[in-house]
DNA sequence: AAAAATTTTTAGATTTACCTAAAAATAAAA
DNA sequence: TTTTATTTTTAGGTAAATCTAAAAATTTTT
């Protein structure tokens, strides 16, 4: 059984490891809100409890056993956000940071019921897909709409940045997941994206375009 | 802001208190499962927080303060009692273990919602009283099963035990909240007594007895 | 390849919530 | 009203998670 904050500091590896192999020090410690001395502390006891791999100085990598906890919390982060903006009608840029807390309540009867009382869903508000109870879930594959040509289409499925002021900044564009998109232009002079969503045109900024995730239907 | 320590310090307090003015050093060490001495440094830091009122070797009681952030949990512990009995079908002896972590989830908002959601729930799965959001709620006039006399009748309106077993007990007795009843009988040997609920003769012990709270109608 | 910059680790403290053992205060019994 | 028992507090310490400052290792730049 891990502690509240070793359960932060797996699902922080976790994420970080999608996109290096080995995690730094560093990296954990801006996601964490903490200093670097503070997760070399926590790193070597992680590692004495078989939940990560660690060399001094080469960085950190989950073991199976910790990728499997950590796949746990993320399971019960998404699944809360389901709940809080299916049955309790939360805006999708409210439910992070009190899925936050709900994530570390320790009850596997609970989130099993939670899950069905759901209807077993398979993705949460911002688009991420929901581990089952064995850890197991499709690795969706993403385009990135920055990456998408002129001409291209297809539906908004995913945000890349969770943050408050991005999701509400996207609900007034009116680009929600499910929404249907085309690229008509890219802006030569700053690189803003020019597209068409439920018959309108709108322009949204490069940072903005890195964020939404797109599954493509081709061209049209 | 409390820490999730502090709340239960204050919850335990809160329920000690229902019985005695001023509350010991040892009852609430008890409940929490702590020694005396870690009681003692607690009880000053809830009186320097202004919490509690405390005076060396006399006991301690709740500030107004102190009250409504113990009201403010026992709030929270009874919703989410609602919500894992009505909501993702728990039995009433399974609920509570789980409400003792959710009631510490900090998000007012939260609770809020899930007020309505559950539809502003007067009172728990075990007849207990829930606060409103301001921490009013009617004191229910209660009798012990235990104090009435051959021939008086009443109906199951809640327990002072909250055990798994005691409960389990209970429901396969099928004396659950609700249920109609009538002393029938106090044995002389053993104080036990006859109950007739459901067209049915059951027998309980004293011991029982003492846990289940009647809203009496009188002799019938 | 040496110097400079960055990253990571160690050393030594701090805070929170505990603990044990012993002392002090209060309550109960003789 | 002493003596005894119980309750409560103090004193001194531990473990978890954090911190700052300084040392060590690694990486980048020149
Ligand atoms: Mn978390
Ligand atoms: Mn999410
Ligand atoms: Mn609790
Ligand atoms: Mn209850």
């Amino acid at each position: 059984m891990q502690s509240f904050t070793e359960e932060n500091y797996l699902k922080v590896i976790y994420h970080l490891a999608e996109k290096t192999e080995t995690v730094q020090t560093n990296a954990i410690a801006e996601q964490i809100q903490t200093k670097p001395a503070s997760v070399t502390d926590m790193i070597k006891k992680l590692a004495d409890k078989g939940l990560v791999d660690y060399i001094k100085y080469q960085g950190v990598s989950l073991t199976d056993k910790g990728r499997s906890a950590a796949i746990d919390i993320v399971r019960k982060h998404r699944l809360w956000e389901v709940f809080l903006v299916d049955k309790l009608n939360f805006k999708w840029d409210e439910v992070h940071d009190v899925a936050e807390e709900l994530e570390h309540i320790k009850s596997v009867d609970l989130i099993e019921r939670l899950d069905e009382f759901l209807g077993f869903p398979k993705s949460d508000p911002h688009g991420d897909p929901i581990p089952d109870k064995h850890g197991r879930f499709a690795k969706t594959q993403f385009i990135k709409l920055i990456d998408l040509k002129v001409g291209d289409s297809g539906t908004i499925t995913g945000v890349s940045q969770h943050s408050s002021a991005f999701l509400k900044h996207l609900e007034k564009l009116g680009l929600t997941l499910g929404k249907q998109i085309q690229i008509t232009d890219v802006t030569d002079f700053d690189g803003s994206v020019e597209i068409l969503s439920s018959e309108k045109q709108i322009n949204i900024s490069r940072e903005v375009a890195k964020h939404i995730l797109i599954s493509s239907n081709g061209k049209i």
